[in-house]
DNA sequence: GCCGTTTTCGGCCCGACTGTTTTCAGTCG
């Protein structure tokens, strides 16, 4: 049993005792556990021989037991005994927007629904509305709440939520009354997946605009619409929030709407410290004065803390370094000094290498990595070694028509095959400016065995870099079971760097395992794999994995100027 | 169920909106 697995069991926990109605502190504490689980890089069963399960946030003597019960039978009686009490079919229809645990509850033991489809029959036969605090415009939320979920119950890519919000924060802007509009939420924290796109607006005719937004033609169905916040569903699958305060109260509004909630709740903690209490209004103080904020910095300020870059409020120690003035400096997509993985139509690009390295150029890069697939990847017609040279020839020729105003590395992603060694001999492999080992196939193989492959890819003192390690494609595709710690031990070891991919379905080292990754020590290459021309764009995801991530530049090996890149791609041969 | 430079017991954020209620519970973020 791996990490994400004991996630999804302690989670599973916490939902039936909701609806159980245990104590709602007890059902946070298996919540609290599941994530410091979910962001731990360390193999559960490993912490287990080490005897050091209660070292883990959130885990005490209880669930330290739960965790070796699972971990050594594969079973736990304490779920088992749980499953028995609540019904299972009850978790699908926690998941019906504006059904809670209570609600669930009071489906199950008053009207005998057990699943999402007792659910919906009897929702639409009328059984509902005559239930305790229960009505007909419940009954039928219940219902659109069904159809919503039907539509979409999955969360969106980052990718396709930004081009969305952009839109509509411009329209916004335009009206009058609106003074600033701002993305909030989980699309502000650049999230890999989004749930609803959350936006901010300083606003002087709350009613007018509230009326606009609720009423443009993109809506389908409007959520809830109120004086401060209103939420509807677009056309196009999206859900939007909406939520305004007066300007003087901006500040406030756009830091609680940015959340995490986790993060929020610690910031609400260190106010009562302070003898106040925090909403999105302002802080109010013991004297039930109320003060405003302008911006989010005074407000952190007050608080005696430096400003938190939206990215970092996950609550993960990022308060505790604001309070002691230890925030790292992120990177940012400017500090970009040029792109390492990309592809033409020597292989499955779509545009030809002069296309590719033109938009490198206009992009103002001082080098670019062209590194098209191996042979081994035949669905993306690979080069074999005879090929490679040829595209060799045809770089180098380039380079000599475009005199140093960029500088072209050579290379080629390279495939690992299944037994973990590579698609080139090593002679090829060495005659290469920049190589990319990747896997692309063979990634439901066993923990052990792809684990292994990686580090025997690692290994090759050829290689330099390891393309989207996981494999994983969101949101469909899981990354490879790897053990993580053995990795990352073994990127340290090589002194590979490992790549962020950009590419918004890959987001690619895991910002988990690229914060581990970054502490550690080991490099990093933020790099979009472009495919045409138009996804050297996407740079700005990767790099906000590795804001996520707490990386600073100087760890990300395509921020360096080139002469230092050059020197460190010369001391790995 | 977890946790502790104010606690080993008593805490564990705060408000908007909806629909059901006649002042509040449930859900959400």
């Amino acid at each position: 049993m791996n990490n994400l697995e004991l996630v999804a069991i302690f989670e599973r926990i916490a939902d039936l005792m909701e609806i159980k109605g245990e104590l709602v502190f007890k059902v946070q504490a298996y919540r609290r556990a599941a994530e410091s689980l979910f962001l731990m890089v360390s193999d559960a069963n490993q912490v287990l021989r080490d005897g050091k399960l209660e070292k883990i946030p959130g885990v005490g003597k209880a669930i330290a037991g739960k965790i070796e019960e699972l971990l050594t039978t594969g079973k736990l009686g304490f779920l088992e005994e749980l499953e028995k009490e609540v019904p299972p079919g009850l978790l699908e229809i926690l998941k019906v927007p504006d059904v809670g645990p209570k609600k669930a509850a009071l489906f199950w033991k008053q009207a005998g629904i057990t699943d999402l489809n007792g659910l919906e029959v009897a929702a639409s036969d009328g059984k509902l509305r005559t239930l305790p605090g229960m009505g007909e415009k419940s009954e039928g939320r219940v219902l659109d709440g069904i159809e919503a979920l039907k539509r979409m119950s999955k969360r969106k890519l980052l990718g396709e939520a930004w081009p969305v919000a952009r839109e509509w924060l411009e329209w916004l802007r335009q009206i009058p009354g609106v003074i600033k509009a701002e993305p909030a939420g989980s699309l502000r924290r650049w999230k890999s997946t989004i749930g609803d796109i959350d936006l901010v607006a300083a606003v002087i005719n709350p009613e007018q605009v509230m009326e606009l937004f609720t009423h443009h033609q993109q809506v389908a169905r409007i959520l809830s619409q109120g004086e401060k916040k209103s939420s509807v569903e677009l056309k196009n699958g999206f859900n939007i929030q909406l939520w305004m305060q007066p300007p003087e109260r901006f500040g406030t509004l756009w830091q609680y709407a940015t959340g995490s909630k986790e993060h929020n709740v610690h910031l609400r903690e260190i106010a009562q410290l302070n003898g106040y209490s925090l909403s999105e209004k302002g802080l109010l103080d013991a004297a039930g004065r109320e003060h405003p904020f302008l911006d989010e910095r005074s407000l952190y300020a007050t608080l005696g803390l430096l400003w938190i870059p939206p990215e970092l409020r996950e609550e993960r120690g990022e308060i505790q370094a604001a309070l002691t003035g230890s925030l790292p400096r992120l990177i940012e997509t400017d500090d970009l000094q040029g792109e390492l993985h990309s592809h033409t139509d020597w292989t499955d690009g779509y545009a030809t290498l002069e296309e590719m390295v033109e938009a490198a150029r206009k992009k103002g890069f001082r080098f670019y990595g062209i590194t098209d697939h191996s042979s081994g990847l035949g669905v993306a017609g690979g080069l074999n070694a005879e090929r490679l040279m040829q595209q060799r020839h045809a770089v180098h020729s380039l380079q000599e028509k475009l005199g140093d105003s960029i500088h072209l590395l050579h290379g080629v992603e390279v495939e690992i095959r299944a037994d973990g060694s590579l698609d080139y001999p090593d002679e090829v492999l060495a005659e290469l400016d920049i190589v990319i080992a990747s896997l692309h196939s063979g990634l439901r193989q066993p923990r052990e065995i792809v684990t292994e492959r990686l580090l025997k890819a690692m290994a090759n003192p050829n290689v330099d870099i390891i393309g989207h390690p996981s494999g994983r494609l969101l949101p469909t595709r899981e990354a490879a079971d790897l053990d993580w710690e053995k990795v990352l031990d073994g990127a340290l070891k090589s002194g590979v760097a490992l790549e962020i991919n950009s590419n918004p379905n890959r987001l690619d080292l895991d910002e988990v395992y690229a914060r581990k990754a970054n502490e550690m020590g080991i490099l990093l290459s933020v790099d979009t794999d472009a495919h045409r021309p138009a996804s050297l764009d996407l740079a700005v995801y990767g790099v906000s994995v590795a804001r996520r991530a707490w990386v600073e530049a100087d760890r990300v090996i395509n921020t360096w100027p080139l002469e230092k890149l050059l020197g460190w791609l010369k001391s790995r041969k």
